[in-house]
DNA sequence: ATTAAATTTTAGATAAGTCTAAAATATTGT
DNA sequence: ACAATATTTTAGACTTATCTAAAATTTAAT
């Protein structure tokens, strides 16, 4: 059986990148509804648009039931992370951007259609397992290396880890995280933790800091 | 006054780009059939764009007259232009591809809206003024490097230059070319010039070749 | 100069993707 | 259980870009 290099739309694409993403957090079918709003369109687009992903056999879809990726929706949404995330590392490993300013580039080039293209840009920046969020780039087969890693809020006082990602990378939060000098790679120990709130004073390289539980929260460490 | 940043659709933007292409060869006004040929549409289809960019100042349109481009026309053109040959050269120079492989993709990244990126890539590519074609390339404001160059069937016996560009760029030329070891920077001389057929007996390096008319008069050679 | 041929435009249709408003179904509260 | 609410779907309209077929205009030929 051939492997079916089949080109979707860029709408199409879109929608099972969201549906990939929704489908991580809710346990049973992905609803009209959250869809709707990850892509901010209406809900009746979203079931126009499900029915003919339902079509091609990329999305499994009963009525009123919400829907879920099938094993070819899966493949295929992961060959666009992947080339979303491959050109997130050249647009900061390359030409120099600052990891919250490639977000928006990369999702127009997670769209061009061109394997060759995509091996040879793995290629040229040496294969990474991660993009600059700390975000794991999937290979051409749609393995995803999956890591230990829990998010800062859980550690508890005089642990500390290596913040190898963020959960949310709004530039908002990653343009603070820069004033907090932390990005990935940076060690962070938990030297206090307020019940209360849930806040925390933390050792970040010779100087101490004080965060949010919101912050915490979405912060990705892995520990020692 | 500000300069108008506007964004084009992908179809108004390979239009612009055809009609810049024809606009060089057309004295009077591009027909609407050039542009449908050029673009492998139909002309009424042409009709209709063509009234949609003259709304939008991009081109001179009066019925049954065809259409020039304006001066933001042009220069819209241009900057997609810059964009395609400064994509080309990525391909080629860091991803390694072949100049005979990078049109498509080219033609994808082009449209793909940021300047910063293009600032950039023209960075990290050593502000190139040349694609992997020979074809110049634009500056950010549509400014392009004239060189004198000519086809290499109007040079006479005798006569010797070197290789800076094609006129054609299809794969099948492009890698006829490259069995006859020519490519951009190779130096050619003419030893023999048939008069009844236009073909040429020319000096590659150490070796001989011989090659037709049409080949000569694709090939863009700079006297010294 | 007038007819024949080629080119160009118009009119109406189609497809993809979106929207609004209304109908259908599911979920929730008491 | 069943009414109230929320969610989802349908139906019909709109936009962009395309097409076919027919009408209008220009160009070429005798």
């Amino acid at each position: 059986m051939y492997f079916c290099q089949m080109k979707y739309s860029l709408s199409e694409e879109n929608y099972l990148k969201a549906i990939y993403h929704l489908e991580k957090i809710a346990a049973t079918g992905v609803a009209t509804n959250a869809i709707a709003e990850q892509m901010e369109t209406k809900p009746s687009s979203v079931t126009d648009m499900v029915k003919k992903l339902s079509e091609k056999e990329l999305v499994n879809y009963v009525k009123y039931q919400g829907v879920t990726l099938t094993e070819r929706g899966r493949k295929t949404a992961l060959t666009i992370i992947r080339k979303h995330r491959l050109w997130e590392v050249f647009l900061v490993d390359k030409l120099n951007f600052h990891w919250d300013q490639v977000h928006e580039i990369a999702e127009q080039l997670e769209h061009i259609h061109s394997e060759e293209l995509i091996s040879r840009l793995d290629k040229f920046l040496g294969e990474p397992d991660f993009d600059p969020h700390g975000d794991p780039i999937p290979d051409k087969d749609g393995n995803i290396k999956r890591t230990e890693k829990k998010l800062l809020s859980d550690l508890k006082k005089n642990q500390g880890g290596v913040c190898v990602g963020v959960k949310e990378s709004s530039p908002e939060f990653l343009q603070y995280l820069d004033k907090k000098k932390i990005t990935i790679g940076t060690k962070i120990h938990v030297l206090g933790k307020e019940f209360f709130d849930g806040s925390m004073v933390i050792q970040v390289g010779k100087d101490q800091s004080f965060i949010s539980k919101k912050t915490a929260e979405n912060l990705y460490v892995q520990t020692n």
